[in-house]
DNA sequence: TATCAAGGCCAT
DNA sequence: ATGGCCTTGATA
């Protein structure tokens, strides 16, 4: 087969395809517009314009709302079935001038922004509705809902935090309560729900049904009540110390025990997830997102396995010493600020822990570094390696991880922060509790506490550059945008 | 019965 | 070949 030339094969199946044709099939388009989004309201400009052209939305057509050339080249590219030829480097630019320059290109994108081959009727039939008719009509309600949200979110200047990442809490507390993260039909695990079926640009956190009936439906940022209420309301049943034990008011919660690992580092390391359960509870995720979606390519899988690890870390967080109990707004600010660098770290410890040569997943699968270089992740695979390298020299140990984890999450330099006073106290707590268990356990390890400290600023350089690939690719609509990866990618570029 | 996504038509 | 407008007809 040419590479070339449109794959004939889109053709042939046709009439299968519409025969095994089920909601549950529909796979999420994963390019919007090749624009950066500067704020809620143009996001949902773009819910005007064509995916494809970027020209003015006439309907649904095939699966998506498109313009009207659109629409028709689409009817005309597979009720003829038409092949084309790219003379450039299948790569051309489509927009609303040039759509007509290149219809490989063209069909290509239409492929690619999810409208649907299935839809085109093979006996031409007119008139009358298809089964893409209720999917029509939720992502209306859906696009209605996320237009209320922005009237919320945009009104008031002063709103803490983000929006989003409240509701994600507010939804991982959901699937907390829920239990499991097999969907159930009554309190679904939210990561699989968010999902929207067609272009919208943002997940539709609220729509999410909550188990708890007393949850406002509104944005409740009055957050002295509702949501902190129901944050500190919530599961953590891993912290039974009272609050004041991490206080700076305490005297000396440094204290070493018996084992040579003060009170402080005992504490942070039991507020740690019981690994195989997270691993298993992702592996679910992931797989039962398979069979939703179908198959989906490398890099979006990567997304995924990394929004499922980002909803595991809000619920580590949430359940965690110290953060649990600051205020909503700091926490989330945290967290945007964090997420990240959690991720990186999180990568590299795997690593230096499994003792192994290759990247291993959270889901424990190995992770392919060629694969990776291919995407252009050259470059922070061999940083990553380096930092692992000399994790592994240092003999970091898992009680020191997380000491760096809590590092990280716990910034005091994060602007704005109301509580970031006694974020520094904790901080230097953790400071003083790591190089005390460094002292104690590693004396042979010169340096070991500062140099565990260095590593931070180069997982947050990692983590930056990783941050900036991630806005790269979603610009040219690489990543699946209904995630909690892509909420914390914009939080930070407001 | 109104709706609205299918297919069709035809000037460009 | 394109794309704006027209016709159709199952579904809510």
């Amino acid at each position: 087969m040419r590479p070339d030339t449109v794959d004939l094969m889109f053709f042939g199946g046709a009439e299968d395809q519409w025969a095994d044709f089920s909601l549950d099939n529909i796979e999420t388009p994963t390019l919007k517009m090749d624009f950066a989004f500067e704020n809620e309201e143009l996001k949902v400009a773009f819910d005007d314009m064509c995916p494809v052209c970027g020209d003015k939305v006439s309907g649904y057509h095939y699966g998506l709302l498109t313009c009207e050339s659109c629409k028709g080249f689409f009817k005309r590219t597979v009720q003829n079935k038409k092949v084309y030829t790219c003379i450039e480097n299948r790569n051309c630019v489509i927009d609303k001038t040039q759509r007509k320059r290149c219809p490989y290109c063209r069909f290509q994108k239409c492929l690619k922004v999810g409208m649907k081959l299935e839809a085109v009727r093979p006996d031409r039939m007119r008139g009358g509705r298809n089964k893409f008719g209720p999917m029509y009509k939720r992502d209306r309600a859906m696009k209605q809902q996320q237009r209320n949200r922005v009237m919320v979110s945009t009104r008031p200047l002063n709103v803490p935090g983000n929006p989003e990442i409240s509701n994600a809490i507010r939804n991982i507390q959901a699937a907390a309560a829920a239990k499991n993260c097999t969907q159930s039909s009554v309190a679904p695990q939210p990561a699989m729900v968010i999902r929207d079926p067609l272009n919208t640009p943002k997940p539709t956190l609220s729509d999410i049904p909550r188990p708890v009936a007393s949850i406002p439906v509104s944005y409740g940022y009055d957050v002295t009540g509702g949501v902190s209420q129901l944050m500190g309301s919530m599961s953590g049943p891993l912290m039974s110390e009272p609050k004041s034990t991490y206080s700076a008011a305490v005297p000396n919660p440094i204290k070493v025990e018996p084992d040579q690992t003060p009170r402080l580092i005992t504490e942070m390391v039991r507020s740690e997830p019981d690994y195989k359960q997270l691993q298993a509870k992702i592996r679910t995720c992931l797989q039962s997102q398979m069979e939703m979606n179908g198959p989906t390519d490398y890099f979006g899988m990567a997304c995924k396995l990394a929004d499922q690890t980002l909803f595991a870390f809000v619920d580590w967080a949430r359940n965690s010493m110290f953060f649990k109990d600051l205020k909503v707004e700091d926490q989330m600010k945290l967290l945007q600020n964090a997420w990240s660098e959690l991720l990186v770290i999180d990568q590299c410890y795997r690593q230096v822990e499994s003792n192994v040569e290759e990247m291993i997943l959270v889901t424990g699968e190995v992770l392919d570094v060629a694969k990776l270089r291919m995407y252009g992740l050259g470059d922070i695979v061999d940083r990553m390696t380096e930092i692992i390298k000399r994790m592994k020299e240092l003999k970091m140990d898992r009680k020191e991880f997380m000491c760096l984890k809590f590092l990280l999450l716990l910034n005091p330099d994060v602007p704005g922060l109301q509580d970031n006073h006694a974020i520094r106290q904790f901080q230097e707590q953790i400071h003083a509790a790591l190089l005390d268990y460094t002292m104690s356990n590693y004396p042979e390890v010169t340096e070991k506490f500062g140099q565990l400290l260095l590593r931070l600023p180069e997982i947050r350089q990692i983590s930056l550059q990783g941050e900036e690939y991630l806005y790269y690719k979603h610009l040219s609509g690489e990543v699946p945008y209904n995630s909690l990866l892509m909420e914390m990618l914009h939080s930070k570029r407001k």
